[in-house]
DNA sequence: CATATGACACTAT
DNA sequence: AATAGTGCCATAT
């Protein structure tokens, strides 16, 4: 099994993505080989033991919705603006924002 | 080991 | 397009 837990995978992920772009829990899944698991991706980052160190507020939805926070997804939606990523009825447009982590290992 | 929970995704209606 | 139902995986209890 791996030396990390599935949830440090997804904080080692994270904080690979660069600012002014997002990702998605979907992308995350997969650069950790499990297309499957968003959902746990979702929740490694809700406990997030690592914040704000890991910009867990730059993973989003697949289908460019904010999802959920802890503080709620509005604050998030703020950093995000000031990271120069814009958002349009809260949603994100991924064709221009979505990072992808082709560069993995 | 079984059940319940959760910052998701997909398909059907 | 919007809503509901189902599937999926990792943790917690």
């Amino acid at each position: 099994m791996n030396l990390k837990s599935f949830a440090q995978l997804v904080y080692d992920q994270t904080i690979l993505i660069p600012r002014g772009k997002v990702s998605t829990y979907l992308e995350i899944a997969k650069a950790l080989d499990s297309p499957h698991s968003a959902r746990a991706v979702g929740n490694a980052l809700n406990k997030n033991p690592y914040a704000p160190q890991v910009p867990c507020h730059r993973v989003i939805k697949s289908n460019g919705e904010i999802g959920g926070f802890a503080n709620g997804p509005k604050n998030k939606i703020a950093i995000l603006k000031r990271e120069g990523v814009e958002i349009i009825n809260n949603k994100i447009d991924l064709k221009k924002y979505l990072y992808e982590c082709k560069a993995k290992r």
